[in-house]
DNA sequence: CTGAAAGCGCTTACAG
DNA sequence: CTGAAAGCGCTTACAG
């Protein structure tokens, strides 16, 4: 910078109020500088910048589950994606770390902000008693919680319209004409999990349907393949069972065809979320499909924002859509 | 750091010394100044670090893939989180972001290293004329491909053992008596693709077996089915086909059923690279298992220590073991 | 073994 | 609209 502005002939300050776009420099001389900047090959020091504006360019992101079950994450790559389309535009750069637990991802938060890594974190998979907003109020770190606000809403989320999308997944089916309908939901711990099956039972109410309550999983292809085995063994069994992943529901179909029934001709499936495993069954799956790149977009926006000091608010993002495919038919004769 | 010196009665450098664990300073002064640090739960301001030691303490990672491509990535979460175990224990971290494209991921590395935002990256999908390796030399960044070393081979680089690996496999198949086996390929570009074709030929020729040289795919379900298809309408067709992914394994158990064929009765069927897919399918897919984790472990090291100087190497990481499960047998008697 | 000082490359009041 | 100066919080020669 101080080449620059022995070069442009102007002081160091008109160099940076320049590269900066602020007021404070004639637009002709901020052209010479820039072009100057240009020859040169100038590109700012991220640390420099970091130290003397107190502003790290730097947003976290953290993933906390056990090594042994990181596996298939569709959703993932999809969403930091998203999160980055809009975050290099507004010239910054993702932290991410995957660690084993709440409890370490915690400690990270901690350390980023004493650090100061990072000028805010997105949250993922809030739970129903989280304690990590309490820290991150008591820390002043600017946070998003990407999921759905928890009981204590001290933190701003971002969170995408599950009732909407159960409410039309319900819809699709009783249009089938079915009457029977199961849920197996996900983690009951997590928020999001906690908005599906309270929305299931409002939407299957709202037909009078006597289905049971949402069945809680961990979402690994063993309880779905369980709890499903479980439903289809009832007197009255359901014919139609929508399942909170792509995993469980390919599970799911798996134990009905041991059990010798036909999808979609006796039991109808339905996938939340898609993937390309949703396309590797016969039949193929009925899926939820989200834009998930899209939320991530909205999220890094929201936090952008948080960071720049606007008003906290929570933000309901779009209602997903559903793919009908082969997986749902109307359900057999009586 | 000021505060400290003035309370623990020593100047600021010594606290420098103290703080990073270096000599120049009495055991007894040292104790007491990391005391007084704790006491104040001083952490260091990574910027001030940075701009000092002009070293960023991250390392950088990059996923180049268009967005709608982004999908199953069992293999991603893992290797992120190995290399992190070694990064954060180094006090690094690790900078990441997904890109369309390689044009885009060398625009990356361009940007990161002159904003001096990395120390070093880790370069993923090594490919036969990759242009990443002449950049990275030209830009004087430091990098690790995780792949296998190009045909330049000016950057250093770390890789499993394809060749061992698929050579265990050729094994475990001829010793369950196969004569006619099939290899399907993933991306012909990508290095480790290469490899893996080149020890598939030396290891069916090892046992004088006359195969057909393997498939070249995108990694598609829609690949797998297709080449699946056309090997099972060969006359003399295979009797065990190796995948080089999960997907594309799974899609062609589904074809194998779509033609009256039974695994692994009548066709064997091994996936590279294990994962909850694997188990999805009936019968549950012979794998070949990395540790991924491991992988993504020992790659982080040789990064840290180029960066920290030592001469640039190659390194091949551990075979990879083979998991036999329900989709391999002998083949069917002629 | 320790201290005083300069410097890393920016930004930002403050004075003109 | 512009310039001279201080400062962000560290590290690192250099001198004692």
């Amino acid at each position: 910078m101080r080449d620059i502005a022995r070069r442009a002939g102007v002081s160091e300050s008109a160099v940076s109020f320049a590269l900066n776009n602020r007021p404070g420099v004639s637009e002709d001389t901020r052209q010479r500088i820039l072009g100057v900047a240009k020859e040169l090959s100038w590109h700012p020091n991220s640390a420099a910048r970091a130290l003397s504006a107190a502003r790290a360019g730097t947003v976290g992101l953290v993933f906390a589950r056990p090594a042994k079950t990181l596996g298939i994450e569709p959703f993932f790559l999809q969403l930091v994606s998203g999160m980055q389309a809009v975050l290099s535009v507004r010239a910054s750069a993702l932290l991410f770390q995957v660690v084993e637990n709440m409890a370490a991802e915690m400690a990270l938060y901690r350390q980023w902000w004493s650090e100061h890594r990072v000028d805010g974190v997105l949250v993922v998979d809030p739970r129903v008693d989280d304690p990590r907003p309490a820290l991150l109020v008591e820390l002043g770190l600017p946070a998003l919680l990407i999921g759905g606000p928890t009981s204590t809403g001290t933190v701003p989320s971002i969170w995408a319209d599950d009732t909407g999308a159960m409410a039309s997944i319900v819809d699709y089916l009783v249009g089938l004409g079915h009457r029977r309908i199961a849920h197996i939901a996900g983690l009951p711990e997590l928020i999001h999990t906690k908005r599906r099956i309270d929305s299931f039972r409002a939407a299957t109410r709202k037909y009078g349907l006597s289905t049971h309550d949402s069945v809680a999983t961990d979402y690994s292809d063993e309880a779905g393949a369980r709890e499903t085995r479980q439903l289809l063994a009832e007197p009255g069994p359901p014919t139609a069972i929508i399942y909170d992943n792509d995993v469980m529901a390919v599970a799911g179909v798996g134990v009905a065809g041991e059990l010798g029934l036909s999808v979609p001709s006796d039991l109808s499936v339905v996938a939340w979320d898609d993937s390309v495993l949703c396309r590797l069954t016969h039949p193929q799956l009925t899926a939820l499909v989200r834009d998930t790149h899209a939320f991530g977009s909205h999220a890094a926006q929201q936090l952008l924002a948080l960071i720049e000091g606007e008003a906290p608010h929570d933000v309901e993002d779009d209602v997903p859509r559903l793919e009908p495919r082969g997986s749902t038919a109307p359900p057999p004769l009586p």
